[in-house]
DNA sequence: GCGACAG
DNA sequence: ATCTTGTCGC
């Protein structure tokens, strides 16, 4: 009655990482997909409601949306946030129509202390091209980018650029940008950017933000 | 030992 | 992430 039920505990995370890590590809995203998806968790006080939508890449159109639930089995921890969300984020994406030519993850990409945050993670287990957009950062250092929309710098970590910090929206808090997996940092920037509707969120983003919670909320709800 | 620290 | 009303600025 001490012992907590996780699949993993912190150190076999790590472990995972370790391996996981090793199958992380960075390339130029040679031709722009068709679909893009994007996947994003709630949380209630032990659920997980993964959302995940699916979009004409070109035109920004929702073209379907699917969601899964399961129980928390992992603590937030820095570094480690694959293995609280990952998993049924991932089923949410396998639930939908048509395989997503690439995904976007709220959360970093390779700018990770272990070069495997969980937009790389869920690339490397679904072997799809990922970018990781996160509001806020995890580590790095960059030079604040400039005001106008579409200014970005590149974000460094240990002398080396693992992603970017861009502004999508003009005199707001820029977002920072790594690739997950098969894909490298200037695809990802023209990713986002042609996500970007207006608001500082990329659009497919906001709309599985808006999916999890309102599936929770309907879960609460009895519906 | 102290501070940093995605969601 | 989640708990929550009003308030400031573009
Ligand atoms: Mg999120």
């Amino acid at each position: 009655m001490k012992e907590y039920l996780w699949p993993a505990g912190i150190e076999e995370a790590k472990e995972v990482q370790r391996d996981l890590k090793e199958r992380v590809k960075i390339t130029p995203l040679k031709r722009t997909p068709e679909f893009i998806a994007a996947a994003d968790a709630a949380f209630s006080d032990d659920l997980v409601f993964a959302s995940a939508t699916l979009y004409r890449l070109q035109e920004l159109i929702c073209e379907k949306n699917s969601l899964a639930k399961g129980r928390i089995k992992f603590p937030y921890v820095p570094g480690l946030l694959a293995f609280r969300e990952g998993n049924v984020i991932i089923e949410a994406i396998r639930r939908l129509p048509v395989s997503p030519g690439v995904i976007l993850i709220d959360g970093q990409g390779i700018a990770h202390p272990e070069g495997i945050g969980i937009a790389s993670h869920v690339g490397v287990v679904m072997n799809i091209p990922t970018v990781g957009c996160a509001k806020s950062r995890l580590v790095g250092e960059y030079q604040e980018p400039g005001h106008a929309k579409g200014d970005w710098s590149y974000l460094y970590y240990n002398g080396i650029k693992v992603g970017a910090v861009l502004r999508t929206r003009r005199n707001v808090k820029p977002l920072f940008i790594s690739p997950g997996h098969l894909m490298d940092i200037e695809s990802s920037v023209e990713i986002i950017m042609m996500c970007v509707s207006g608001y500082r969120i990329p659009e497919p983003l906001r709309t599985a933000d808006r999916l999890s919670r309102q599936m929770r909320r309907d879960y609460s709800e009895g519906l």
